[in-house]
DNA sequence: TTTCGTGCAAATTGTTTGCAATAGA
DNA sequence: TCTATTGCAAACAATTTGCACGAAA
């Protein structure tokens, strides 16, 4: 289930925070572009022609950053160049399994995204981030 | 095997490249901090320090560009903030295989390394690249 | 001597911050 | 009304580029 651009403007109303046009602009584009990994300044280009106002970039990042806070957002800085943001999707998980004592960490597929996106983009392999575990050692076996 | 700072000299002169003070600098602060993950700055100031002379910064970028064309020196992105740049190792490579035909592809482990890095800084489970294999479908199978 | 490589300074790109004006609750 | 949020401009951080001089080959 993908989070809509009411969900956004629904949390930021509870945290009463103010619904303004930027805002609501740009969840609109995020809702809107699932899976697509934009930077900042493809966000502030939709977002002002959606919102049809004038929106400046600073206002882009600051609200990026509040969503990011609350765990709607994530951002990562893909190779060089601008990082890329996008939707934090339902927490598929992922695995980390330690082949020293066996025990397994989940942690959000989310995590991983960029690089199967950078795997998949390069090599045109697509990955399946839950057919497969990641082994290693977990913290406490490093000692 | 690692690579030396005359390995890495020599390469240059091969290549009919010269062979000044500063780029000197930079092939001894790379060959000595092996494992390392340095910024650039890191590197000009210690390259600063060992040459005893004035390096400026668009030296370092630029002998840097030059060791990473000819395949030596790799950098990346970890979450925000300055690139790292650290020598290549041999050529530690990660498995891509497709369920559906079995063929693999390999993939410079570095690659990866962003991830690795920071499922690491996040979890403090440190994965092992080479144990273990992305699974999923290969361009071809996946028409 | 002939270029290549340098230092310097200025330009670029991506992101953040200070501040007075404005609009949301 | 009251203050969070905005646009603007300027500050920042990381990296790149233009250029004339100096030094490797």
């Amino acid at each position: 289930m993908h989070l809509s651009a009411d969900d956004l403007v629904k949390t930021l109303r509870e945290r009463s925070l103010r619904i303004t046009k930027a805002r609501r602009a740009i969840c609109e584009v995020l809702a809107t572009s699932h899976e697509e990994h934009m930077s900042a300044a493809d966000i502030l280009e939709r977002a002002r022609v959606r919102a049809g106002v004038a929106i400046d970039q600073s206002t882009v990042y600051r609200t990026l950053d509040v969503l990011e806070e609350f765990g709607y957002l994530h951002h990562v800085h893909l190779g060089h160049g601008a990082g890329v943001y996008h939707l934090s999707e339902e927490s598929d998980h992922q695995h980390l399994v330690c082949e020293h004592c066996g025990t397994s960490v989940e942690i959000p597929l989310e995590e991983l995204a960029p690089v199967l996106a950078s795997v998949t983009a390069r090599y045109g392999f697509v990955a399946e981030g839950v057919h497969f575990a990641l082994v290693g050692t977990c913290e406490s076996c490093a000692k």
